[in-house]
DNA sequence: CTCGATGCAAAATTTTTGCAGTCCC
DNA sequence: GGGACTGCAAAAATTTTGCATCGAG
């Protein structure tokens, strides 16, 4: 069978050649602000925020603002090469797109807000099968679970543990 | 069988006294602006805003103000008399609890932004299914599809309507 | 050159909060 | 009567927008 993941390497490669696509097909401009942000985006391995963005952004160059950072994100999800993730925490997270995003649920630990993507395997055709019951076809779907981690049942230790 | 469903009537007496138990259990105190909030909350008979409950709570007691609907929405959910649900609209909407609400998803028709409550089988499993991958226990879960009226297969008649 | 793109700051939007006065218990 | 509760308006906090200027094509 063929392996299709690549290295972290061909894989920014690969999405940067796709964003510049993109951008041309859309009739947009190749912009140093619009590509400092998408190389801010794909430098991060996890969720970030709109704020988080614009301070890597302004790492790799200097003139890029508030403004053309939110400018810039809708282009960004437009493409595909980034998720918006809105778990309901206040403000959006988001989400560099990397290989096959299907299939995720979002796991918020509610003690840390850390954010998992976790495989639910066939949300999407149970997203479809909801949807259908009111006539509509689904355009996308999200599963969020928050939870606590797992405090294990009491001994006798943990209530008065030996200091 | 027994049928436990209750008739709309029925329905509000009980959650009122429910919310006055609610209340005296807490420690809260039983104001004028807080039962004509949760009123207002249990005449809707679909999801709505706090800017729409506050304009409904004000034909109810014209002194109830902005602020006294955002400090009362917490009490009626923690209540569990109402929920609150947030489909990434902006705004958050909220629904009078009416019966059993379990395994429901919301199904959004993102052309009206019309909000639809849609059993959800087993999604209480399936979340804590996925939960325990993290090690997390689920304190709640939402399921949201996005997803827009499903349009009819064009026909030679729909792409040249005969006017 | 032209018009899309940007930075800046003000605006917009929803929700929260400080404070002085009100009224429930 | 005391402290919880309220209204008002200002504040918060995130995202959007107007406008003069810049720069990609």
């Amino acid at each position: 069978m063929m392996q299709t993941a690549q290295s972290p390497a061909e894989d920014i490669v690969k999405s940067r050649a796709s964003f510049l696509d993109f951008l041309g097909r859309k009739g947009l401009r190749t912009t140093n602000q619009r590509m400092a942000i998408f190389e801010a985006a794909f430098q991060q391995t996890e969720h970030f925020t709109a704020e988080g963005l614009l301070a890597v952004a302004r790492k790799i160059d200097r003139s890029v603002s508030r403004a053309t950072v939110y400018r810039t994100l809708p282009i960004l999800t437009e493409s595909g090469l980034v998720r918006e993730i809105d778990v309901g925490l206040d403000y959006k997270f988001y989400l560099a797109v990397r290989g096959r995003q299907i299939d995720k649920a979002q796991v918020v630990d509610i003690e840390t807000d850390r954010i998992y993507e976790i495989d639910a395997p066939f949300l999407e055709w149970y997203a479809k099968s909801i949807a259908e019951k009111v006539g509509l076809e689904v355009v996308s779907q999200r599963l969020q679970v928050q939870g606590r981690p797992i405090r294990k049942p009491l001994t006798e230790e943990d209530a008065c543990p030996a200091k």
